[in-house]
DNA sequence: ATCTGTAGCGCC
DNA sequence: AAAGGGCGCTACAGAT
């Protein structure tokens, strides 16, 4: 049943809805426990455009709330007393800040179905999806594109309310199925943390213009330098390098010019390869040998020829010109100022992800990514604090080095924690290398440091799933070196070898990787029961062995074709799923502490009154922001360092988790 | 002209 | 048997 609430009754006939007062809704919704929320609005920016219409109600009842007409406030003390149902909340909590409404608990069903499926890409989670899978009725969604240009006609109220209508049931079957795989607690930390992205988002970082100008000036300067410097190397040996130039006249430019787009890899392959640059490089996906100019191969080789290490800097300003150029100055808020990006709450890992494409014809405009702004300070130096404000950043020190110290308690990294203090790839060195093993760390450091760069190339490697080939391909060191330093590394901390060997067997068996014992959360493995099956062929009943070696001897074409690839296959998804059983739980755990640290830092927020005068500009994985008046800068310093130690206490139990806060103009540490 | 896939590279 | 995790944006290249 539809209620429309509103004081311009004349312009609403229809009788697919009945006519109440605000009165008559909040005598019925105040009976409610929980309440499903929606609204429909003018935009996507709640800074600039409005709320059309507020949906509150459940399976029985929806009221349809002309805000136009209808004051939003007479609803703030139901909404901030009652638990909100919502679909993706994230976007209508921030059109309810800008009326400073917060709702006291969330149960967001978007979150929900990905909590659900955290690993698994192909499940649709709109509410049109959702609604069909648990509800099996099908909404007609096309009516959204209307909204904007017809405002409340009756299929608009009529799509409005059951934006709000199946929510309860969804939730329900929901619940049973997050109760069944042990997910409560991690739909539960998801749920408080929709606020505070929420909140990141409708807050946004300012982007001081004048210095942002002055640096995407020098940036066009310098890759332009490069690029005439390129060219004219080109142009200045034609007889060696014919085929990059081109001979047609210029007529504006007086001369001849390269063929060359430097943007072009396909294009700058050749000329490498004249130059001597060994290009060829065995593709990680496909295994195929292919040609590729990445950094990865370049440097090594940088002393081959001068325009090696020119086309690399030629590439660095390249990427500053075009991701971070004057492409930013869209993403400034006309309102605000400030940029207002878009986050992904559920990454596969549970981390959270930063971006959006746009779509002009949806009217969605692109939002940048603020997870990979360089970090060198005269890119950082740009955001800043709005005048009279300071920055408080703060970030977790060694967060997934710490996380995994507290997950394998490996008692030699646990020794080298508790102690405190020294250089952890030093350590690591002094445990690799028997004749670094006397020494101290600080001499280690000093006069050891190829065999630290070793240590530190083979922990990192290692600890994401790397192997003695990977250390090798690193460090450019031999097969047999690297085989070596890996196998001295677990033999130095079997406590870590021990863990890693437990978790892969765990994912290899369920299908899944549990991160933590806190959150509970999972991620799924996509294509387990591919693997299931070829499992089962390999080591089922029928000797798969017996037959592989015999045909393997004969050269068969069964082999070839057949046994072979599928053996490869099985081996490859084992492989696949054994790091993701490292990695996941490394940086998902990561991921659900800095989330934690957030859900404490707004819950003080709203508790002290502080929320719209405490801002939190950015969040990127290990480390949070405020801003806030310079007044209270050192006290939310610390607030902000409590809240992020209190989260880390809560996953890491037995080395401690710190954070060390700067109170600072510019986004820096 | 517009879409899609890939290479490369920025961050943690 | 394979052999370092997670993400998003920009450019090019090829297809439609």
């Amino acid at each position: 049943m539809i209620n429309l609430v509103t004081n311009q009754k004349s312009a609403f006939t229809d009788e697919m809805y009945s006519i109440c007062t605000v009165q008559d809704s909040l005598d019925y919704l105040y009976s409610l426990e929980s309440i499903a929320l929606d609204t429909e609005t003018e935009g996507f920016d709640p800074h600039t455009d409005a709320i059309i219409s507020l949906q509150l109600g459940n399976n029985d009842i929806q009221y349809v709330i002309d805000i136009s007409t209808v004051d939003i406030q007479l609803y703030k003390e139901l909404i901030e007393t009652r638990l909100i149902l919502m679909q993706n909340a994230k976007f209508d909590l921030k059109f309810l800040f800008k009326h400073n409404i917060i709702p006291k608990d969330i149960y967001d069903t978007f979150l929900a179905e990905r909590v659900l499926s955290t690993g698994i890409d192909n499940i649709r989670k709109s509410l049109g999806a959702l609604v069909f899978k648990y509800c099996n009725v099908s909404l007609d969604k096309s009516i959204v594109n209307v909204i904007g240009t017809e405002g409340l006609s009756t299929r608009v109220i009529q799509y409005a309310a059951d934006d709000v209508k199946y929510l309860h049931q969804i939730q329900k079957e929901q619940l049973i199925k997050l109760k069944e795989l042990g997910l409560q607690k991690t739909i539960s930390l998801d749920n408080k943390y929709v606020f505070v992205l929420a909140y990141i988002e409708y807050c946004g970082m300012y982007l001081n213009s004048t210095k942002w100008k002055a640096k995407c000036l020098e940036d066009k300067q310098n890759m332009q330098n490069i690029k005439n410097q390129l060219d004219k190397y080109i142009l200045d040996n034609p007889t060696d390098y014919k085929e990059f130039i081109d001979n047609q006249y210029n007529m504006f430019e007086e001369g001849f010019s390269t063929k060359i787009n430097w943007n072009s890899e396909k294009q700058v392959i050749p000329l490498m390869e004249k130059l001597g640059v060994n290009v060829e490089i065995k593709d990680k996906k496909t295994g195929i040998i292919k040609k590729s100019i990445d950094q990865k191969i370049l440097r090594p080789q940088i002393n081959i020829h001068s325009l090696v290490s020119l086309y690399i800097k030629y590439k660095g300003y390249q990427k500053e010109v075009s991701t971070y150029g004057e492409n930013w100055f869209e993403y400034i808020n006309s309102k605000t100022k400030r940029i207002h990006t878009n986050y992904t709450q559920i990454m596969n890992t549970g981390r959270l992800s930063s971006g959006q494409k746009g779509n002009k014809k949806k009217g969605i405009s692109q939002k940048p990514n603020m997870q990979n702004v360089p970090s060198e300070d005269r890119t950082r130096n740009c955001f800043t604090a709005m005048p009279k404000n300071k920055l408080i950043v703060c970030d977790y020190s060694g967060q997934e080095q710490i996380v995994l110290a507290n997950k394998s308690l490996d008692k030699d990294l646990l020794k080298f924690y508790k102690k405190g203090l020294g250089d952890m790839h030093s350590f690591v060195a002094s445990k690799i290398f028997p004749e670094l093993a006397e020494l101290p760390l600080d001499e280690i450091k000093k006069n050891h440091k190829e065999k630290r760069q070793i240590a530190k190339g083979a922990g990192f490697a290692i600890n994401y799933g790397g192997t003695g080939i990977t250390i090798a391909e690193n460090l450019s060191i031999s097969l047999e070196k690297g085989e070596e330093v890996y196998k001295a590394y677990f033999k130095a901390f079997p406590g870590l070898a021990n863990y890693f060997k437990k978790e892969k067997e765990k994912a290899v068996k369920l299908g899944y990787v549990q991160f933590n014992e806190i959150s509970y959360r999972k991620s799924f493995i996509p294509f387990f029961e591919e693997f299931k099956t070829l499992h089962n062929e390999l080591y089922g009943t029928d000797n798969f062995w017996d037959i592989y070696k015999l045909e393997k001897s004969k050269h068969s074409d069964y082999f070839k074709t057949e046994l072979s690839p599928k053996v490869r296959k099985y081996f490859k998804k084992k492989g696949d799923i054994e790091r993701t059983s490292l990695n996941y739980p490394i940086q998902g755990t990561s991921a659900d502490i800095t989330k934690l640290a957030g859900i404490y830092v707004f819950k003080y927020l709203k508790e002290n009154n502080l929320l719209f005068k405490v801002l939190m500009p950015n969040v990127v994985h290990d480390e949070l922001h405020l801003e806030c008046s310079e007044d209270i800068a050192s006290e939310m310093a610390v607030v902000l360092k409590d809240c992020m130690e209190k989260a880390g206490e809560k996953f890491c139990k037995t080395i401690a988790l710190k954070a060390d806060p700067c109170i600072t103009d510019y986004w820096t540490h």
